[in-house]
DNA sequence: AGTCATCTTTGACATAGCGCAAACATCGAC
DNA sequence: GTCGATGTTTGCGCTATGTCAAAGATGACT
């Protein structure tokens, strides 16, 4: 199997890897390509694989016991996900869908502990990228907890237009098909209040919208409306 | 210093040190009393310890830009906090308020690289922790996103009785002052529903209220609210 | 005991945003 | 090019909750 390196180096989780050791990491994964719409895992099987995306989108999903959706994250190329086994949970604790055409790297979770074992910094470095989600996790739950919707849409999609952002024109275009659902999902809303927050910013020449399409024309426009304090 | 492995053992954290090294461990730490209302560490301040929690309990807080609060986590006895450092930030993301008199263990922050290093499996078992926090994070997620006010409330009151109930008479007193805005501050409502809500429980004699207190009654009755899908 | 600072309760009112429903747009398949 | 599936927009009514305001409780301090 014969892998680039350079994007797996350019990761924060292995850049401190010997070159030996990254080859032997290299060398137990198996790539696997994943079509727009298939799943990489399901929430709640058995967490046999952890995995890198080297290409496409991803967006990890849970569903509650009556039905609703919400999604965790997205997954961006040169993230890891699928990390359960590591955190010491024996299933995948939410669905990761492919949504746009992906190609990930795949491990079997048992060789976790010895590479760790191997390389006692990429457990320290595992650490901290954990870390950073946890801060993001919180960030979400204040913003939740202290503003209207509107603005917590606004800030999603600056933080889209921040991580899978293609310049296009004017304006920054969301490089993978997003639809309304997928905005409420994430910031805990309706598509309906979506619909509308859009329709009314693209009024106001802020975004370009389209089916599972948002092209942002201002982003300081748009930073205003999520930082502004209502007066 | 003189210190009661027994309470340090009993942390997941720690649990396959070895006794030589816990010692070694232990010989750095400072024990530190902590008056109830005073912090142990302030939002943004440079992160120069990380701590564990002997006794009492604290509340982690977040103030928002606009002066907003939230309570990120209650944390125990037996609980580690003010991990900064080890998640690569260099200060302090929250408050940690005691809310009643504590004692907390406290270490230098430069310490934990090289307690690592002697130590690799604490880097995984730390691992484990933090990954726990992520997922008790998006549980809060998902609540916030789906889940009506009431019965948010109800899952936070169950968790209090879990992690800090004293058995008392008939029911179970959660074994800290805590007020309505806490409560508030903990599911992102204000304290003026969940006085409300309280009150209608305690109408059905599910809690018993009192200024700063709270006694469940009926953790059946709270569950149920809890999970119950409205139909 | 009395005073004060904090919490708590409750009421009245306003509204953000949800649920429902129906029309409309877009895209891929045939 | 037509059709069907899937996503989007928009109107309308409703209600859960926030906001504002004021009146009790409770407990600490002197």
């Amino acid at each position: 199997m014969k892998i680039d390196k350079s994007l797996v180096r350019s990761i924060p989780l292995f850049d401190r890897m010997s070159d030996a050791d990254l080859d032997k990491f290299l060398g137990h994964a198996v790539s696997r390509r994943v079509p727009a719409g298939e799943a990489v895992f399901e929430q709640g099987a058995a967490a046999t694989h952890f995995f890198l995306l080297l290409h496409g989108r991803l967006k990890v999903t849970q569903v509650t016991e009556d039905g609703q959706q919400i999604i965790v994250r997205v997954v961006h190329p040169g993230d890891l996900f699928g990390f359960a086994k590591a955190l010491q949970r024996s299933d995948y604790p939410g669905t990761a869908l492919a949504v746009a055409e992906s190609i990930a790297l795949c491990w079997p979770t048992e060789l976790w502990p010895q590479f760790v074992d191997r390389n006692p910094r990429l457990a320290v470095t595992a650490m901290q990228t954990i870390g950073q989600r946890l801060e993001e996790a919180h960030t979400r739950i204040r913003e939740m907890s202290t503003q209207e919707v509107e603005r917590r849409v606004a800030h999603a999609v600056l933080r889209l237009a921040n991580q899978a952002g293609r310049k296009e024109g004017t304006g920054v275009r969301i490089d993978f098909p997003i639809s309304r659902q997928d905005i409420a999902e994430m910031t805990g809303t309706t598509l309906h209040t979506v619909s509308r927050i859009l329709s009314a910013w693209e009024g106001k020449g802020l975004v370009e919208g389209g089916r599972q399409k948002l092209l942002v024309l201002d982003l300081n426009g748009l930073a205003a409306l999520a930082d502004h304090v209502k007066e």
